[in-house]
RNA sequence: AGCCCCAUAGUCUAGUUGGAAGGAUACGGGACUCUGGAUCCUGAGGCAGGCGUUCAAAUCGCCUUGGGGCUGCCA
């Protein structure tokens, strides 16, 4: 780990305040122990890593443990590929879980156990009664519900079934094993929750060893308390459950006849973001669909979409530690995002010159076949990054708005007969521009270059206004360029107009693939590799299709442009 | 509709035992600058509303309003 700046030190959110005094009384020994418990149904994204990243953040605070641990207990919707997915985007982003990589499914044969202690002690019953009766007995938010008629089986019959249910003598959805708590109980929750179901089905990790498998709500807190937890950190659908969650703890005795370890459920709002959508089922819809090119298409706000932009786990940590916890929902600008990428990448990104947009400029007096050598910084505040070498020659790149024949006042940068800098290279000025004799656009920009003012300095002590990148145009390398920009052409997608969906708010011009030049040297840097192209924002080695042949760069994100912002 | 939860600048967030509402981001202005970047200075902007308790309320109580959750053999 790198150091963590520990900048929200001082805001002591309420589930630290609740950390604070539970250490305070004792209550876990003094001992802290968080989880992140994913479902294998789904790819991670920037709410999962909120929750990761300060559910982790609790543990190394207050010198205590993190677990991962895959909340498998529905095999017909999960599947193995998620599995290692999520866990690679778990260490992706830093967290150190040891060796702790767990699974609801080791529990098993304990949560099977426990079962038959709550039919033990008359608190479970097998239920014959079809999803259909089961739903209508239930009542309403407003009704109270049945019993069913089968509550009152015996203790022996009960745990003569349920054993049967294990043992695969009933097909699927034939019996359920339910807790026997309140028909009526305002909490439709606790309306005789079912514990098990059967389900003849496959399991990833437990093979066909069984055909019943736990419900959340019963394996949920059995898992926290199995494992030590001590606070058990969820989002707020379900602080209806915390009651169930409470109940099925309280029932249940170690062998010694003690009560079991009984962690405590908190709930905190989940993170969303303008310009993004979040939920699981859309996010599988717009890879299913086509809509994006993969989950870890670099235009979503997945781990893996967000690693493959460039965005680097450092300013996700970082943003994620600057939200606490709170109850209220929240839909977070986008801009505070951007922040802590930038942020993170100004510090670590060496800079390069490219250009994106090119236009051809000449420089008139400059000899035609000499090639002049500058030894240039790799970054302007950090001199530990080091010098490289760049080639200046006659023929140069520069980025076509960096030129403008008829520029309003406040335009820094270069026009008919102004000088600027080439930066780190030399004055020049313009003196003239060479059209497209059919379509009247501009096609070659010629200058002459001031040679006292070599390095970016004239002797005379003048001034130039704007200063602007370039390439030779002799040397500069060709590489793809794939500008990114916001997914969503709407803050919130998920607030659809009448007939229309989220996918309707789905931005077209969200990609512009450019063909484009930048430094030669770029062509032995690895994928991954992240820089600041000068002016231009950074950008990231495309870590899927870039070749050394056929360079790909992604933009992670613009720099802040307040030029931009004044002009529009 | 019944039950539960929530409410501090545009956004995010401190404010724990009542005692001048603080920070971040975004926005405006300025300084500096070989990135219209970074950095620095500066400005504007908020306790949803009402009633009550109190010498004193963002904080405690009640009501109203607004937002969210709950009627899977999903998690």
């Amino acid at each position: 780990m790198e150091e963590v700046e520990e900048d929200t030190e001082e805001d002591v959110d309420f589930i630290r305040t609740i950390i604070n005094e539970d250490m305070k009384t004792g209550k876990y020994g003094g001992r802290v122990h968080t989880r992140f418990p994913p479902e294998p149904n789904g790819w991670l994204h920037i709410g999962h890593a909120y929750s990761i990243n300060r559910n982790y953040h609790f543990a190394v605070e207050y010198g205590g443990k993190f677990n991962l641990r895959f909340d498998d207990t529905n095999p017909i919707t999960e599947e193995e590929e998620f599995i290692e997915s999520i866990t690679a985007d778990v260490r992706w982003l830093g967290v150190d879980f040891e060796d702790r990589l767990l699974f609801a499914s080791n529990y098993f044969d304990q949560l099977y156990d426990y079962a038959i202690q709550l039919i033990k002690k008359g608190l479970a019953y097998v239920d014959d009664s079809s999803v259909e009766e089961i739903r209508e007995m239930r009542g309403t938010i407003t009704e109270p519900g049945q019993e069913s008629p089968y509550r009152n089986r015996s203790i022996e019959e009960n745990l003569d079934l349920f054993e049967r249910m294990k043992n695969g003598e009933f097909k699927d959805g034939e019996k359920v094993l339910r807790a026997k708590i309140d028909m009526a109980h305002p909490n439709m929750l606790m309306r005789d929750p079912i514990v098990y179901r059967i389900l003849h089905a496959h399991h990833p990790n437990t093979g066909d060893k069984w055909c019943i498998y736990p419900m959340y709500d019963w394996a949920h807190g059995l898992e926290d308390s199995i494992e030590g937890i001590t606070h058990s950190i969820c989002t707020l659908e379900f602080e209806v459950h915390r009651l169930l969650y409470d109940w099925y703890l309280d029932q249940l005795d170690d062998e010694d006849g003690n009560p079991i370890f009984h962690p405590q459920q908190i709930e905190f709002a989940k993170m969303n973001l303008t310009y993004m959508v979040g939920s699981k089922r859309r996010l599988r819809m717009l890879v299913e669909e086509g809509y994006v090119k993969g989950w870890d298409d670099p235009l979503m706000l997945t781990i893996a979409g967000m690693r493959r932009r460039g965005i680097t786990p450092e300013a996700i940590r970082n943003f994620s530690l600057a939200i606490n916890f709170t109850k209220r929902d929240k839909l977070i600008d986008m801009s505070i995002f951007e922040h802590y990428i930038r942020d993170d990448l100004d510090k670590r990104c060496p800079r390069v010159m490219s250009v994106i947009n090119p236009i051809k400029l000449v420089i008139t007096n400059f000899p035609n076949d000499k090639i002049e050598e500058f030894t240039v910084p790799n970054h302007p505040s950090d001199k530990e990054m080091g010098t490289r070498k760049v080639n200046f020659t006659k023929n140069l790149y520069i980025e076509k708005e960096d030129f403008m024949e008829n520029p309003p006042e406040d335009y820094y940068r270069l026009s008919p007969g102004k000088e600027i800098r080439l930066k780190y290279a030399y004055f020049v000025k313009c003196e003239n521009v060479v059209k497209d004799r059919e379509t009247g656009d501009i096609i070659e920009i010629h200058c002459t270059y001031d040679p006292e003012s070599k390095g970016g300095e004239s002797p005379d002590g003048r001034k130039v206004q704007g200063t602007i990148h370039w390439l030779s145009a002799d040397s500069a390398l060709e590489a793809e360029v794939r500008l990114y920009d916001r997914m969503y052409t709407k803050e919130n997608p998920m607030e659809t107009e009448e007939g229309k969906e989220f996918t309707d708010y789905l931005n077209p011009n969200a990609i512009t693939i450019l063909n484009s030049y930048v430094e030669p040297f770029l062509k032995d840097k690895e994928q991954g590799s992240r820089f600041q192209f000068e002016r231009n924002g950074y950008f990231v080695i495309d870590i899927v299709d870039s070749t050394k042949e056929n360079l790909v760069f992604n933009r992670i994100i613009t720099l802040r442009d307040t030029w931009a912002k004044k002009s529009n």
